[in-house]
DNA sequence: GCTCCTCCTAATGTCGACATTCGGACAAGT
DNA sequence: ACTTGTCCGAATGTCGACATTAGGAGGAGC
């Protein structure tokens, strides 16, 4: 059996403002008020701040000393950011999976790669991609068996879906069938021996990921003038 | 000039708590009640709980469920994890900090190394020897500019701190010449531009640190018998 | 003697009231 | 016209009181 997690409101609160956010209710920029948030989710400010507070350490919103907490904009510079620091946690991630991983593990790992297959055949939606995709990376973690190193994905995993999110948002995006053949290697690989060039190839998952973001978070030339 | 940071009481709160949990106030494995502490800072319960909360989040204390906060205790396992993920931030550090250092943040590097030598020469604290290798990792980091990156050795650098410190305390430790040319290795290779072999080297050099301490962590066998 | 149940205590979880701070609007001075 | 000073509203920062919970002490039942 596993655990049963018991948790204050903040955390609940957390999830529910995290979603909030990333299902576009809060756009990048808007502001997050204690007041208004307590109110509408029911319970007291102390329980919001603290929400606040995992949020922030998360990188999904950023707060200044009584100016309030509001919603970090995807630029760029965040997501090249993000991602730089991604690659690195997973390629130690990837590594110790390699070493640790259970047969179970890896069949569940072929499993969701076998879901992705069949998404991007039926023509899914990217957001639905993108969840599976998460779920991919998620489970490698998992196996990695690295308590602080899980904690460092969680804290990156919010930030990593507002950038896709807002890919997605800008129209661009496109999850092309590309990324189906990348996890299946990234399985294959992590069933074998070949440490370095998984290292390698975890690393370089990722930023593939980041170059194709930043291009297209970069906003066109505006054609409009003054 | 440099713009002046204001911080609340939950800031300077942590910074207190963190000084008497590194400075042995408080040992691996005590409690830190919150009236308590809240009535020997003289603030008020909620400030108390956002610094644990800091807290908490760096690693240096591990707080379950209503049953309180306590001091997170140094096992070996402990440290692998804390070292294993320092030394996979420490390769892009390096790698970002060969790329933008500025030649004054190279010279106060050779600073750095040069009075950790002065150290080793004068015979110095254990201690005093610690605080110039924190330093020097955090100008790298500094130099590397990448904000997330750096928050995640900010996270780590506490526990770091604490690994070492409980070792010192065992009367194990004895920082070696060692540390002196290693950090003058890492030093040349950030001038030079051969990123690969700074990459490992960089990397190799947190992990030997690791190794050393893991092992004077392991408790030797007991000879007492029940 | 062992188990289970009930209470009790000490701590954390939660909340709303009050204090503090920010930034803008507006007016006065130069 | 520009700067400077003051006021004000709205938000966060801070605090203590109350609600809830965990874990142990103690007794009843077997």
């Amino acid at each position: 059996m596993k655990k049963v997690e018991r948790r204050g409101l903040a955390g609940d609160a957390a999830d529910r403002i995290r979603d909030a956010i990333l299902d576009g209710t809060f756009l990048p920029g808007a502001a997050l008020r204690e007041v208004e948030l307590a109110a509408t989710l029911g319970i007291g400010r102390g329980a919001v701040r603290e929400a606040l507070a995992s949020l922030e350490h998360e990188g999904l919103v950023q707060s200044e000393w009584h100016r309030g907490t509001r919603v970090t904009d995807v630029t760029p510079e965040v997501a090249e950011e993000v991602y730089t620091l991604r690659a690195t946690i997973e390629r130690l991630a990837s590594t110790l999976a390699a070493q640790r991983a259970t047969p179970a593990e890896l069949a569940e790992l072929d499993d969701v790669v076998d879901r992705m297959a069949a998404a991007v055949e039926s023509g899914a939606d990217a957001v639905d991609l993108l969840a599976l995709d998460i779920e991919f990376h998620d489970r490698v973690y998992r196996a990695a068996r690295h308590r602080r190193l899980s904690e460092a994905w969680l804290a990156l995993r919010s930030s990593v879906r507002l950038c896709q999110l807002t890919r997605i948002r800008l129209g661009r995006a496109g999850y092309r069938g590309l990324v189906v053949d990348e996890h299946r290697e990234l399985v294959e690989l992590l069933r074998g021996t070949a440490s370095k060039r998984l290292a390698r190839v975890a690393e370089e998952h990722v930023l593939g990921a980041m170059t194709a973001l930043t291009k297209d978070l970069t906003p066109e030339p505006e054609v409009q003038q003054s």
